[in-house]
DNA sequence: GACAACAAACATACATGTATGTATGTTTAT
DNA sequence: ATAAACATACATACATGTATGTTTGTTGTC
């Protein structure tokens, strides 16, 4: 049954997949690791073979989430523009429609904003993400920041409470729009709704 | 055994107070029957006596949040007010403070936020929250076209947009608070912050 | 008012299915 | 020959739903 490691990374990806899909499907508790190997094409023996348990997959996925995520708002930070409150406007619509064009992203995003997903075994994670996410916030706070430094924001406001905002409005959408996609189309209106949003800081 | 339909009304409530914590506390999935009937100080037996299932507990503590809650709006909504968008910003902030005070609506919008609680023998009761759910942000729209009529708003103002706008942010200040309550003190800033979104509108 | 019957409101016991983790077996790349 | 990468078998705990037992408030009858 030895594989090439190829092959066995094939494997375990296979095994991710279906367990994000299941995950969003039917909540972490509710999905058994029977049902993430029958979905997967392969035994629980293999799922235990390539995890220690439950967990390890949802951490796995976590990772396999916010990495890219994390690097992709630490590029756009990097590059210049002559306007930060407008670079963060579009990399608000630009995470919005990566999501909602990207099944797995997507499924992932319904697990992670799902609180009580974090319960039983998947609790020791809790902390260790949010601390992960308060990253994803200083970075919001890096475009308020810069545009005070460039004379696009008053001195006096409140960055960490303007980045806490856009949170909070991100997080909104993102979790009634994967509670409910009919009702709100996000290809559609991703860039209405976010541009409205950001009058306030104009 | 038979007791007082006051005191059987009380036994009711006694579950449904401790399940909403343990549910909140532990997600839906994961809290058995024996951990309510626990908390409660009652058997598994009294537990099936009131309920059917786990199921007909998960519906009784959404009534018992929805209700109040919808009937709130709509009681602001018959008062009048010479600017509806401020009303609708003051109502804002009321719905975040009662939540912040009141553990048990805590709890249950901890518990009712969370997808993953739709899983399962609860998927059945998706749609007819969300059902509520939308009801509620028509009530929403209600205080945008209000604000039109009185001329506090243009009248080319997408009313749905900018109600479902509020919802969004509302959503997404309840889920992150509730996900991390360390993380931003509502006391403090929920006013601040409602008053910082509603720049956007004027 | 006393008492018996009934059934509501519980408590306890029983039966069953499911999910997990671990042990063991098999295949095959190196 | 060895061990990685699986598949299968075994052992156990837990949660649910149902059946049965117990207590006691209510009602009707005398």
């Amino acid at each position: 049954m030895r594989r090439t490691k190829e092959d066995a990374l094939k494997t375990r990806n296979t095994i991710l997949d279906a367990a994000v899909e299941l995950f969003a499907e039917k909540g972490v508790a509710n999905t058994s690791l029977e049902q993430i190997g029958k979905k997967a094409k392969v035994t629980r023996g293999a799922i235990y073979w390539h995890f220690q348990n439950k967990s390890e997959i949802f951490d796995a996925l976590h990772e396999r989430l916010y990495q890219p995520l994390a690097q992709m708002i630490m590029q756009d930070l990097e590059q210049g523009h002559h306007n930060p409150l407008e670079q963060l406007e579009n990399m608000c619509v630009q995470l919005l429609l990566d999501m909602e064009r990207d099944p797995k992203k997507r499924h992932a995003m319904t697990v992670f904003t799902s609180q009580s997903n974090y319960s039983g075994n998947m609790s020791t994670f809790r902390d260790q993400h949010l601390a992960k996410k308060a990253e994803s916030l200083k970075l919001f706070s890096k475009y308020f920041e810069k545009a005070k430094d460039e004379k696009k924001l008053s001195d006096v406001a409140d960055s960490d409470l303007l980045a806490q905002s856009v949170c909070f409005f991100m997080k909104g959408i993102i979790v009634e729009h994967l509670n409910n996609p009919d009702g709100f189309d996000l290809e559609t209106n991703a860039h209405k709704i976010i541009n409205q949003f950001f009058k306030q800081f104009k």
